[in-house]
DNA sequence: CGGCCATTTGACACCTGTCAATGTCTGTGG
DNA sequence: CCACAGACATTGACAGGTGTCAAATGGCCG
């Protein structure tokens, strides 16, 4: 099951950036340390430090942080050649957990192969940071989901959003994806109940919208789906600025 | 008015990072190009690139996203000491527009003199990845306030840490601070009504926790707010691990 | 077959948004 | 000095979205 090819974190960023062989061998490198996790156990837990950084190869996480009441806001989900703790191991603490929503595959990177990779291949670093970057402007974009936009435009938004950052890596396209994730996660992503994503995703589905059904979301009518959620598709391909 | 003593920016990074003669130095070359701007006229507009960073010297900035529809959402507040466009300027994007609250004076800093300064005295870079790093911690935190909690522990919280915040440079206590926000700020960042602020503000008030009014929030009752809003006075101190 | 977990559904309460009107304050111009 | 406009704050009535509680259904696995 597993690739011989290139990673899946290459194939995105070099979508982005052209990357030379050195630089390539450079980023594979990093991907050498596979390790395995399973369902549960969290990676990394709140309030930890001094942990290592993953690149994931296969498998969902989301980072999530929890409150005192026992409630649980997810921030992000992390798929396959996504970045997972970048921050904290560059800054030695981490304010939130992250927790593997399927069986996964990761690649342990400490701090220092980082920054060796980095003075290897400079332009690496940019690469990387701009990775760091898209990340965040998605976190915001999840802060404007929250406070603006109705259940059903929310979840829209998120599934479309999910299938966008999926089709970067091969693993969805505007017929649909696979998705792990049960009903509680999703609200505990979009600051719903569990009973209202029901709702939201029944409705959804009887509008001829998209079908949210055993491990897998498919898009029926994409285009009117996009109208509804407002989605701007390109809003994750921060192109241009790093093609010089 | 203006103060010939060390910037709030020095102030701030000082608390966590020993900063020598040096690197204090370039810290406050950095800040020399001093500009004024006027209530209303956005800094930087959603989707404009190439722009400068700033440093705010004086008054209070927000920065937000609008939706089609018209609605917006303020992602975060700049105060005096804060850095406001720092990733758009290192990446060359800006994915958020920046609107003065009240009349400001910032400092225009250039991508290459940040970089240079960086070069003159690299600790600085670490503390400014601090900054930038709690900014991004404080951008999550406002997530989970507006997907896990009522409206008004949500303001409870806010105010909390914009007092937080202030107390950093000088600028507030658990007594209280100046704040230039109207209801209508506090409705975009939280996002609520209008009207619904009000009423949050009043139920605040009548149970002599905290009295927003005529420009100044005056905490009645700290420990209680504190309590109720499940706040942890120190989760803006990201200090230890910087501090070797 | 018997648990266990996720999904589904209905009833009901309540938090919050919307609409509309009024009050307060400040600055402006006659 | 007063009238007025405009921005912001305040209040009430009402509707609707969403949470909570509870129960039923379905699928998976030991």
């Amino acid at each position: 099951m597993d690739t011989i090819k290139p990673s899946l974190l290459t194939r995105k960023l070099s979508a982005f950036v052209a990357l030379s062989a050195h630089e390539l061998a450079a980023l594979e490198r990093l991907q050498l340390r596979r390790r395995t996790f399973v369902v549960g156990r969290d990676l990394v837990h709140q309030g930890q430090s001094k942990q290592a950084a993953y690149i994931l190869a296969s498998g969902w996480v989301c980072s999530y942080k929890t409150q005192p009441d026992g409630t649980r806001q997810i921030v992000d989900f992390q798929i396959p050649g996504d970045f997972l703790g970048l921050r904290s191991v560059l800054l030695r603490t981490s304010d939130h957990s992250f927790e593997p929503i399927t069986e996964i595959q990761a690649a342990e990177v400490q701090a220092a192969d980082l920054l060796e990779a980095f003075a290897t291949a400079p332009r690496l670093a940019t690469a990387v940071l701009w990775a760091a970057s898209r990340d965040e402007a998605m976190v915001v974009e999840h802060l404007v989901n929250l406070g603006r936009r109705d259940a059903d435009v929310r979840m829209a938004h998120f599934l479309l959003e999910m299938g966008s950052r999926l089709a970067l890596v091969g693993m969805g396209s505007q017929e649909g994806y696979d998705c792990p994730l049960t009903q509680y996660h999703l609200a505990d992503a979009l600051g719903l109940s569990a009973v209202h994503v029901n709702r939201v995703l029944r409705q959804l589905r009887e509008s001829g919208l998209v079908t949210f059904r055993s491990g897998r979301v498919s898009f029926d009518n994409y285009n009117h789906l996009v109208k509804l959620a407002d989605f701007d598709p390109d809003y994750l391909d921060l192109t241009g600025p790093l093609l010089k």
